[in-house]
RNA sequence: GUGUUCGUAGCUCAGCUGGAUAGAGCAACGGCCUUCUAAGCCGUGGGUCGGGGGUUCGAAUCCCUUCGAGCACGCCA
């Protein structure tokens, strides 16, 4: 479906040529005077240089032919010209209401899907084997997530990729310090050459004790480092046992990690990791090389990646360290070479934290430099800002630690168990599956809520609360109305019979005129990579529902024709609801 | 040092591809439950949009400058 601003924009156009103005003037906005109309038209004060004539005038002249335009009656109620400029415009609830009728026809409300679909892969999550799911990967997760979903409904084919850490020195550290504790297994004879057992030699909770603790050793022991930087370059080289070790760390920690995962309703299609990336690294080297990009500097193979254009010096992008080692650089670039081929996408959009931003910046260059990346193929990074607490610090247990995602949503889960059981008598296993439902809902629309690329502060007592701009709150709202739409069909109604009304009083053109501009909002949201343009939607709809439902009996409504059309209007908002939420990534419960 | 992002109500945030009187929520205060979930609704108070300059008919929004904060800056990822 067109938008509802372009039906109203068109003999906007119309009549500004008809006025010998040009089109472009003539364009519909939403009104920032609610008080004063519904729509406005700046057009006439953006042209009035142009055209050196007052800004007034024009607007009167295009306003006039307006009313001699076709389908003027079918839209408007009220065309008015204001002070400088100003067309302001009411419309007919009768043209908002089949325009309504028209979204609840639709399985996708009035949004048109891409014509041409893109494929695009979203690299989101980056956690590292071996380590726990923390706090530093929950934005990452719920913004792909989210990205991912609005792609999809946008009609495009998205792939996300996890694309794991499991390469760098972290292996290196692991390796040597299971070589300390179980020098005896079979991984660490170089002159074994059977079958390694099927069995991991550890538990995903000691693998997650391991790594931290060989981290501080390698920072106070120097030779500890050495002998952890050879066994990565080994890794890397493809030392047998150290390659079965690394199978035995991935099955460990990818099952866990989809565990968790899971607890936040994000999933990817793609489990790859910086080790999949590992055999495209030699021809790519080659490559570079060859071509001429790659040069040793200090020891090391660089390729340029400054530009005239620059503010500052940008440091060449570093394909081998000295010691012939790969490096995050060689990975991402390496793992662009099979996205590449394997998926030719338009797209690649990284969810990264945006510290690492000039990172990506020399990848990005490097990449379309030697040619891994064409033209055609869209690099974007999305960096997002840092979670803080309260103190407006980097996000912290009470201890000073790190904190482990588990453990956060299992707070909130049990803060929000709490608060239901506190509100309402009910069955207490409904109530921990309600909290698990509403917590989610708290802490993802916490998160999406801000802009992304901004830091926020992640604040437990304020995403729990029912009250304000908060996913409970949302959640709250649908779940009001499912529960008249529930009674409305006990008591033998047919919602998919209703239609929405054109005649409206009480709250109701507030509630469809913000109906009305999902299609847009969404495609908005979708261009801008802006999840919080949603959320901000979704919580002006939901005001704008429950103004209406305090204003309107529905049920208890006598004449049938008006309270079929409230059902159908409920229908909508509901759908419209609960499509929004579904891209933010949570769901409502029937019940809290 | 260089670069970069940000600075809006007591607090947390919208608004930034220029438009009318800068908006929400929380907190404070005052109303509304014999009626569809009061986890709600209605109202009151609260602002030199960090400061200064410029562009423009019009600036929170664009440009310059200044102050303040965060972050990044070749062999970690």
């Amino acid at each position: 479906m067109k938008k509802i601003l372009d039906l109203i924009s068109e003999p906007l156009a119309e009549a500004f040529q008809a006025s010998g103005y040009e089109r472009e003037m003539g364009k519909a906005v939403l009104s920032n005077r609610p008080d004063l109309c519904e729509y406005q038209c700046n057009g006439s004060m953006a042209g009035a240089k142009k055209y050196k004539k007052a800004p007034f005038l024009i607007a009167e002249e295009a306003a006039e032919a307006l009313r001699h335009t076709k389908g003027y009656e079918e839209i408007f109620e009220d065309v008015s010209v204001v002070k400088p400029g100003f067309i302001n415009i009411k419309v007919k609830s009768s043209f908002v209401g089949s325009y309504l009728n028209g979204m609840l026809a639709e399985e996708k409300l009035g949004v048109e899907e891409a014509a041409a679909p893109k494929t695009i892969m979203i690299d989101y999550g980056g956690p590292n084997v071996a380590k726990p799911l923390h706090v530093g990967h929950l934005r990452s997760a719920i913004i792909g997530e989210s990205l991912k979903r609005l792609g999809r409904y946008m009609g495009h084919r998205v792939i996300g990729d996890v694309h794991l850490g499991d390469w760098g020195l972290q292996m290196g550290l692991i390796i040597t310090e299971l070589q300390e504790r179980q020098p005896d297994l079979p991984y660490f004879d170089e002159s074994y050459d059977g079958e390694y057992p099927a069995e991991a030699p550890f538990t995903i909770s000691e693998l997650e004790e391991i790594y931290p603790t060989a981290s501080s050793r390698s920072k106070e022991d120097e030779e500890y480092k050495e002998r952890a930087m050879q066994a990565t370059y080994e890794l890397q080289k493809g030392r047998r046992g150290y390659q079965a070790l690394l199978g035995h760390i991935l099955s460990v920690s990818v099952s866990d990690l989809k565990r968790n995962y899971e607890k936040l309703d994000v999933s990817f299609d793609l489990w790859k990791g910086e080790s999949d990336a590992d055999p495209y690294i030699p021809g790519m080297v080659q490559m570079m090389k060859e071509k001429g990009y790659a040069y040793e500097s200090d020891g090391a193979l660089v390729v340029d990646v400054k530009e005239e254009s620059d503010t500052k010096e940008i440091p060449p992008c570093m394909i081998l360290k000295s010691d012939g080692a790969a490096l995050y650089n060689t990975t991402d670039l390496a793992t662009l070479v099979w996205r590449m081929e394997d998926y030719h996408p338009d797209e690649i959009l990284y969810v990264v934290d945006k510290r690492q931003e000039l990172h990506f910046v020399q990848v990005f260059r490097c990449a379309r430099k030697t040619g891994i990346v064409g033209e055609e193929t869209a690099l974007t990074f999305l960096g997002f800002g840092t979670m803080n607490g309260k103190d407006g610090k980097p996000f912290k247990t009470r201890e000073g630690g790190v904190m482990r995602l588990e453990n956060l949503i299992e707070g909130i889960n049990e803060e929000m168990y709490r608060k239901i059981i506190e509100n309402h008598e009910t069955d207490k296993e409904e109530a921990r599956k309600t909290a698990q439902v509403v917590g989610l809902s708290a802490i993802k629309y916490g998160d999406l809520s801000n802009q992304a690329s901004k830091d926020y502060i992640f604040d437990i007592d304020r995403f729990t609360s029912f009250e304000g701009n908060t996913g409970p709150y949302i959640l709250y709202t649908i779940v009001r109305i499912k529960s008249i739409l529930n009674k409305y069909r006990e008591s033998g109604g047919d919602a998919s019979r209703c239609s929405i009304q054109g005649e409206a009083g009480n709250g109701q053109k507030e509630l469809m005129l913000e109906l009305a501009r999902f299609n847009e909002v969404m495609e908005n949201a979708f261009e801008e990579k802006a999840p919080h343009k949603v959320c901000a939607y979704i919580y002006n709809l939901a005001n704008e529902f429950n103004h209406f439902y305090h204003e309107t009996r529905i049920l208890g409504e006598e004449d049938e024709q008006k309270q079929q059309g409230y059902i159908a209007l409920l229908v909508l908002a509901k759908r419209v609801l609960e499509a929004c939420i579904d891209v933010l990534g949570f769901s409502a419960p029937e019940r809290m």
